[in-house]
DNA sequence: ATCGTCAGTGACGTTTCGTCACTTATATAA
DNA sequence: TTATATAAGTGACGAAACGTCACTGACGAT
């Protein structure tokens, strides 16, 4: 009875790590439909069974590569958050931050999506989605700080019936809405012809915050020179990303 | 040479038919990520090659149960479409229609969510995917229409840079996020908790359509009992069918 | 040197998809 | 009526993918 060598923490994370990578290589060469365990297991030193030895199915992996995602996506929300601005303009920047997010990493925003299928739920590990649990209540703390600062600062009265939490839920339901409606080109139905996913955000989001009654309105004055001045310095980077790919926003 | 002749149009449909209405049960039964060809062909009195004649992949049938989902969902439009009222209670009206289909056809929601997908639709045959497109149009005219209503009753002035496509795209997709997020349960993060979808969808809107300026405003007097009063003029046969599944709608 | 334990392996059983070589049915021509 | 050309229908089969499990090997303790 010799309790013989313990695997390392660290080496193990690293290894789990290096299997995400290779997986989401795979979404971004073969798309998310072609995504198999064997793709994965050949380009990886490892066996199917260490592998599985990560991942309990091939949905656990899939939310795990949403886990990532995820936190990729925390950290633009944070910069977010941190900006020095009106408490509006933050919201709005917010919902735009997702947005660069969705056109920046497109295999990770379509795992998310597909992630959160109860048939990838179900198959994956507790461990999982209690992770994923945790890091969704993180992204919300940025909602819920802008919203908190809004109100601190007079720019917002919370409307009648509605709470903190459904304000929150309001924008990011309507960010939700329309860059997941306009981001799978798939759908080239005619009442969506010449729709810039830039801009109905925009039009999306300010209406919404208009109708919260959220200081200053934008119902006289449209502020698309302010909000493309506080992107470039929010994002530098990934604004250039963005332009590298020959994609730039095209608010207005 | 002689052509003989076997094949019955309507016969056919209406074997079509007879898959896609088995195909929906198992989906009910076992959810959609269970439905495989194998268990359709064992529940329909054909082969599978007569099975495959009629689709041509699994995602072929998928996209099939999608376009009878949105007609099901087209004859409630049409319903809100047609009713007697202001133009804005119209357009909130039909937010509510595509909530009350959510809730009465779950298996048929979640199909049309996930045939949306590019992997769904990458397998379809064109056909498929071409009356999805005219179905699509469809549903849209039942938001056109109630916009161009509220510009000719003057209870509606288009906001700047914004057209009539758009007014619907935002209503459209307000309703689809607040839907889509709150119908799947797996999520229970805590920035969700203790949301209800009517209620919130029921915000979302009026939000949105005060944003618009969409008289008359809810900012200070909310409307509920008007919009219970015509969901239950508009839909009786369903309402009940809801209270039969434990499911009453639940404003306030 | 021996042994006990655990990381790692990959061949294999199972499920599912979609095809295709073959059978059956039907309508016309002889 | 019989022959036959073509459409409709069948289900066994190959391919692909998932996930498992009996086995190998490495390493530390005795």
């Amino acid at each position: 009875m010799t309790p013989p060598r313990l695997l390392d923490e660290n080496a193990l994370k690293e290894r789990e790590q290096k299997i995400i990578v290779v997986a989401i290589s795979i979404i971004e060469h073969f798309g998310i439909e072609n995504l198999t365990m064997d793709k994965v297991v050949s380009k990886v030193p490892f066996s199917k069974g260490t592998v599985y030895k990560h991942f309990i199915s091939k949905e656990d992996l899939l939310l795990a590569i949403g886990n990532h995602a995820i936190n990729v996506m925390s950290e633009l929300f944070y910069r977010t958050y941190e900006y020095k601005g009106c408490s509006r303009e933050r919201m709005l920047l917010l919902n735009f931050s997702y947005l660069i997010y969705a056109i920046l990493y497109p295999a990770l925003f379509q795992t998310v999506l597909c992630s959160k299928s109860p048939s990838v739920v179900g198959k994956a590990s507790e461990r999982r989605v209690n992770e994923y649990e945790q890091l969704e209540l993180k992204l919300i703390t940025a909602f819920h700080g802008i919203v908190e600062d809004g109100i601190t600062d007079n720019s917002l009265v919370l409307p009648d019936h509605m709470d903190v939490a459904q304000i929150c839920f309001a924008n990011w339901s309507t960010a939700y809405g329309a860059i997941t409606l306009l981001s799978d080109e798939v759908e080239q139905c005619s009442g969506r012809n010449d729709m810039v996913v830039e801009r109905e955000l925009f039009n999306h989001s300010n209406l919404l915050l208009d109708g919260m009654d959220w200081k200053p309105l934008t119902k006289n004055k449209k502020y698309c020179a302010e909000l493309i001045s506080a992107l470039e310095q929010l994002f530098p980077d990934e604004l250039a990303l963005m332009k590298e790919k020959g994609r730039e926003l095209n608010i207005s």
